[in-house]
DNA sequence: CAACATTAAATGTACCTACATAAATTTGCA
DNA sequence: TGCAAATTTATGTAGGTACATTTAATGTTG
């Protein structure tokens, strides 16, 4: 469906500002349908993409520095979403002996156990995208990098 | 910069993987920036959308469902945001003669200078967007809309 | 060494989404 | 008419982002 039909708005500026309304419209609705495929395994998408840093790292435990550097959204709050791991007995928290203002957090067998289990349903994949060639996916990437450019 | 280097990274399973974390990236880079213009205007970015929805219907009125049908996302709080901009007397809640469960919502004239006043500063503009070619822009609508497309 | 600055994580607050449910009103139909 | 169903908004709860502040531990420096 085209965006102008999705939020019933006939007309743009330009073709500029339909990209922009049409590129965060686009994310949420991904992000929405991730959101839902996790529902039955009781992760929301954030506890999930730590939860695939700490394996990364495993058996080395993790930070929560490191989760923030690894994360899609910097500002968003990693010691929060580890408690709700950790209640879930999914992650453990120690403080860390060389640093002891530091936290090392590890994945649990529960958790890997957990993400095995995401893995074989197939939830991880990417919905949405298999529509398009891999030509057009590169080109997106290239367009989406080259938004990103003043930074 | 590159999403891989961004989020540190270096690798992706196909071009596919990429160009979603790629996606979900570049919008939450726009909007974190456009949150951060709208933050001295004391607005936050759905408050904005609001605002400009019901000044598109000035002098009609809007009810809620209207709201969220024009909204980017349709599962927000419409009732709630509208709360915060009624409290900052930007707009107005009365009930709705025709039909007393619906409430009829209207932007007032503060709420009127409001916009005014952030249009005048520019800061509604496509940031970002703006190093894209108006080809460019169009292709991205084009793939953005394919991905969409099984909806 | 003591005082101060820095660092790492946790916490508080405001606002947001997602979803279930409640409350009030209107509509439809036996 | 009267009552169930549908509609419209509001509210409750869980979890998320954004950002400021606090707390504890570590570094640094006179």
């Amino acid at each position: 469906m085209r965006i102008e039909d999705e939020i019933k708005q006939p007309l743009f500026q330009d073709e500029h500002q339909k990209a922009h309304i049409n590129l965060v419209y686009t994310a949420g609705w991904l992000q929405l349908r991730q959101a839902i495929a996790f529902k039955p395994f009781g992760l929301t998408l954030p506890q999930f993409n730590i939860l695939r840093i700490l394996r990364g790292q495993h058996p080395l435990p993790a930070t929560v520095a490191l989760l923030i550097d690894r994360m899609l959204d910097k500002t968003s709050n990693a010691s929060r979403i580890v408690d709700r791991l950790e209640e879930k007995a999914l992650v453990t928290r120690t403080v860390c002996p060389a640093n002891r203002r530091a936290v090392d957090i590890r994945i649990t067998q529960a958790g890997m156990d957990l993400l095995n289990r995401i893995e074989e349903a197939g939830i991880a994949r990417c919905h949405g995208m298999s529509l398009l060639s891999a030509e057009e996916a590169h080109q997106l990437n290239t367009l989406l990098d080259k938004i990103r450019d003043e930074d």
